[in-house]
DNA sequence: ACAGTTGGTGACTCAATAGTCATTATCACG
DNA sequence: CGTGATAATGACTATTGAGTCACCAACTGT
């Protein structure tokens, strides 16, 4: 097939462009491109060669910013959630309110921020290579994971100091209340094809469980 | 071009097995033999040559036997949940007690067979291989997701004819309450290298969380 | 303008392994 | 026994894609 193309503005994929030389920009634009490849296809799946195309580079471009695959991830990872649980987390900080409604406001953004959106799949990455490739489960849990779950804790000690969460089992383990969310993460990224299941669904039966298992008195409308 | 069969390679004085013809005995051995291959790897990362060592055969007996390595997963997948969920079932069915005791009874044996056995692994493949093998998670929807997602509603629908449940959101997607349990499974197979919590500890704060939240009064010692 | 620096390139190497198939060994049966 | 049907074999094919590197060209400073 012929690879002359008659007009240089259109962009077909067969259209050479010039080479650029953006030492600054790259990285992030990198990072992006993988982000939307690891989405779409999983770590493994994903072909760096797809990431540059997608990033309109060749592909040893990239190893000129990322040591490898996995490295690449771990960016793409960190540059998501980071920012998103450092929102999270000055929000519970500065909220006023009662503990309920704290806890309504984080279920709800996680499923806004992660179930709703593309970044739920980044999860599959972890559950699936974590096991070969400890480089992303280390991250993951370092970095993330152990902030996550300070946050929740602080939650709910403060729910208990305030009088209004329960002490027991489930404040020695507070992940447990976040567990619908990843639930409905997976359910979304594995079953979804063959049943969906709307978000707010989960949500409505996430927040009546984690609700009524806190609280010491029936919650508001429940 | 002739395919030369050099027999140069003779095993000298080792221990060759010699061959034997054992239709019948076979695909139980491959199941058993991928099963364990399945779990110690996951599906992408498994080798069928290594599945075949361990069943002391050759690679190629494997496809007389089974299409391909999607068809070997789902049947070592099915060999071992199908039984499993059939005795969950019965036991249920039979359970005369409250419907507290139901669902401690329901959950105690999700940790001892689930997250306790090597069989939690097989939720990774599911998790991680199923976008790209349908072949996997369709089976996993069809034969074993729906039979538990059935089971589950009856004893969530006991409880509420018996007036001991609340109705309510979780009632409408009882699957949350098993959530913890994922996330356990999740947990062991991703995260234990770095911090390994004991199942112990999952059930009780998974216990504490489900008959709190499904509970119309506060469950016993609770 | 020009040469030196360095970002950018993509053909290539290398490894891994699912699946195939011509060949060989076993065994049931006459 | 002898032999035909077929279970079993494993060298081989085909494919895929991560990572490399010798070369190329866009920029920079003078």
């Amino acid at each position: 097939m012929t690879r002359k193309s008659q007009k240089e503005e259109t962009q077909p994929a067969d259209q050479k462009r010039p080479r650029r030389r953006r030492k600054e920009a790259r990285p992030a634009e990198i990072v992006e491109a993988g982000l939307l490849e690891f989405s779409e296809k999983g770590f493994a799946a994903a072909r760096l060669e797809d990431v540059a195309a997608r990033a309109g580079i060749a592909k040893g471009t990239i190893y000129r910013y990322f040591e490898s695959k996995e490295a690449l991830f771990e960016a793409a990872l960190l540059s998501r959630v980071t920012p998103m649980l450092d929102g999270v987390e000055a929000a519970v900080d500065a909220f006023p309110g009662s503990s309920e409604d704290l806890l309504r406001l984080l279920l709800t953004r996680i499923y806004e921020d992660m179930v709703g959106s593309d970044l739920h799949v980044l999860l599959r990455v972890i559950i699936a290579d974590g096991a070969r490739f400890p480089t992303i489960s280390e991250a993951y849990y370092r970095r993330i994971l152990s902030k996550g779950r300070s946050l929740l804790r602080r939650i709910v000690e403060r729910g208990i100091a305030r009088g209004e969460f329960r002490s027991g089992a489930v404040a020695d383990l507070p992940m447990v209340v976040v567990a619908p969310a990843l639930m409905a993460a997976i359910w979304r990224m594995t079953f979804a094809r063959y049943e969906s299941i709307p978000p707010e669904r989960f949500l409505a039966a996430h927040l009546d469980l984690a609700l009524h298992g806190l609280l010491e008195r029936a919650p508001r409308g429940g």
